[in-house]
DNA sequence: ATAATTTTATGCTATATAGCACTTTAAACG
DNA sequence: CGTTTAAAGTGCTATATAGCATAAAATTAT
């Protein structure tokens, strides 16, 4: 042997080995018989396994004897910090209030519970380790173009998903019932008199998008209503196609008497619309929001709207979240919230001046 | 002496006493001779050494001897990531839109240099500690009633604050120039005719609000028109507070032609209520807003508003950041980016009717 | 003066030994 | 049978010693 090595790195690679081949399970030898077995002396297998004391492999109950690591525990020092995932490409990021209130929100839960909170948005695959590595859990934003990048996450650490579910259904999921809600949307529309319910939609690559949709369809089907396609106007979310909803609608003949949107800043963007072009929201046409941002509350007059849940979705998948951290498994993989409809002063009585006119 | 304390915790501690009162200032004595100083065997010495080394206090070259390990290079083994602190009672943190797109920017510039950002507003010390730990820097929004806490973060970590300057002018700040960009707002509705220009404030408490307002008279004068303490309404930078102004204003006769608002939000919820008493902008009263958020692009008529370079405060507050983090020198401490109006839709010639009437 | 050699100082490895403190187990005792 | 006591086993501290490898300094030789 080359005498260049030292006995104790020899001694540290022997055990090494030892336990890589599970013939040391948990408990080694006693430091004593252990330096007669390998031949070296007491001091020397000491100092070995003090090395790999500090290394974290092995730990030492004095008067009891030294023991194997738990290799599960030792594998993820707790960083106490977890990850909000949104790609920034999905409505403006932290730009779009709604994702914005959830942030908050999941910030709000991690800090209460001792945790920090990095927001990450970025899916090039070197930085995207580079985070993992820090980061303790991951909640995500589902929608179908990142699950390849949630798969990624989900190899390095738990993750939970809101607002979509993912196609994989072994990925633990919060979201809420979008298609009931939206029921209850039409439902209040109708039972003001409205017949002639506009929608605008948001993005049908997801759930959500699909759900508050079909929610719509369902809903006029329940309350006798045809589903007419010429009052559905095709939106993305965004303030701006509320905007172009309202001017297709108002190239109708005869308009529609109210307008549901499958958020609120479409909402939004239908009533500085409509105010623009002269028309009174709800005395002209009615609208309906989807989500509840603090806006809906606060323009004149406030928005009727779905209120997403959205300390409750941050709260079950913070929970859900940490349990996986813990290595506790889950009662119920996937959550539906319900959500419900918040009666405010955009929704009126059916004007059939309009509708006819 | 209670023998229950190891020998070689002693040395430790004499070793530590001895370089912190900077009697041993690079080079330790040689083992053995420590061992003869005092008093003890060389193994023992050897032990508590080596357990210094262990610790990143001391490093040892072979054959040459035992040094202190660099204060500050060991100081702070780099985590990658940065902070950014926003008091979470100011303007409803992140749920506030100029906030988000601040937090959006920073999070951008973070990720492109390889950092990481975390998200923090909880002010208490404990956990104020424990997120520190993770940081190598933090991007601040201060305001008079945090600066306690930014001095707190300032003795782990440097910190570059945005938005308003610290007290502390030791603290390197980029704000913007609010007292010129208000300016500019008074001289582009004096050259639409317009004469009597109401302000709606932010909160005086900090340079951002007293800037904007002493920005404003200071135009007013600038132009020629008096100032008239009826035409000022007190806001604090909530939509609400833009109703709420605009409820007042509405009181007076005569009216002003012209609003100015301290920020975006007071602007929107000033439209909105406008709207809503069935007056038109700009064609009754002209609006002018600040910040340039997303939705005052939005929005029809989009809102004159000043752009807030909010991507380059971004870029310059994590530059100087990063300098710092390197240990390098800032060659401006403070700097104040200008920020101009972008005349949109909500501004118009002066109607005199309105006025009178 | 330069080159070669020796000495010295440094930290590093290795071993032997001796006793301490504590726990568990086994043996002795009542 | 239960209690007490003793023994054995564990890791921990501490010291003494002996030699290695290297680099720098001092010495010596050319």
């Amino acid at each position: 042997m080359d005498t260049t090595i030292p006995k104790y790195l020899l001694v540290e690679d022997y055990i090494r080995r030892q336990i890589k081949q599970r013939k040391i399970i948990d408990k080694l030898p006693g430091e004593r018989l252990l330096a007669a077995e390998l031949g070296y002396s007491y001091m020397t297998i000491r100092k070995a396994v003090d090395n790999l004391v500090n290394e974290g492999l092995l730990y030492k109950i004095p008067t009891k004897g030294t023991y194997v690591a738990d290799q599960k525990a030792q594998k993820k020092p707790k960083t106490g910090t977890i990850g909000y995932f949104l790609d920034s490409r999905i409505a403006g990021g932290l730009s779009s209030p709604y994702y914005a209130q959830i942030f908050n929100a999941i910030e709000k839960e991690a800090t209460r519970n001792g945790y920090s909170l990095i927001y990450f948005s970025d899916t090039s695959d070197s930085k995207l380790n580079k985070v993992l590595k820090k980061l303790d859990g991951v909640i995500a934003t589902c929608f179908p173009r990142v699950e390849n990048v949630i798969q990624e996450i989900k190899k390095v650490v738990p993750v939970v998903v809101i607002d979509n579910s993912a196609a994989d259904k072994t990925i633990p999921s919060v979201i809420i019932d979008n298609f009931s809600a939206e029921i209850e949307s039409v439902d209040h529309l109708c039972s003001l008199g409205h017949e002639r319910i506009g929608f605008i939609t948001g993005l049908e690559d997801s759930d959500v998008g699909k759900n508050r949709y079909e929610g719509y369809k369902s809903g006029l089907s329940k309350n006798g209503a045809a589903i007419d396609p010429t009052l559905i106007f095709r939106g993305n979310y965004t303030f701006r196609s509320g905007v172009s909803g309202i001017e297709y609608f108002l190239s109708l003949e005869p308009r529609p008497t109210a307008i549901i949107c499958a958020n609120d800043s479409m909402a939004l963007g239908s009533i500085s619309k409509l105010h623009q072009e002269g028309l009174e929201v709800p005395d002209d046409i009615s609208i309906v929001g989807f989500d509840d941002i603090d806006m809906a509350r606060q323009i004149t007059p406030p928005l009727t709207t779905i209120a997403a849940p959205v300390d409750e979705i941050a709260e079950r998948a913070f929970c859900m979240l940490q349990r996986l951290i813990d290595g506790k498994t889950l009662d119920n993989k996937h959550v539906a919230l319900s959500a419900h409809l918040v009666p405010r002063e955009t929704t009126g009585a059916a004007t059939n001046a309009i509708a006819v006119a």
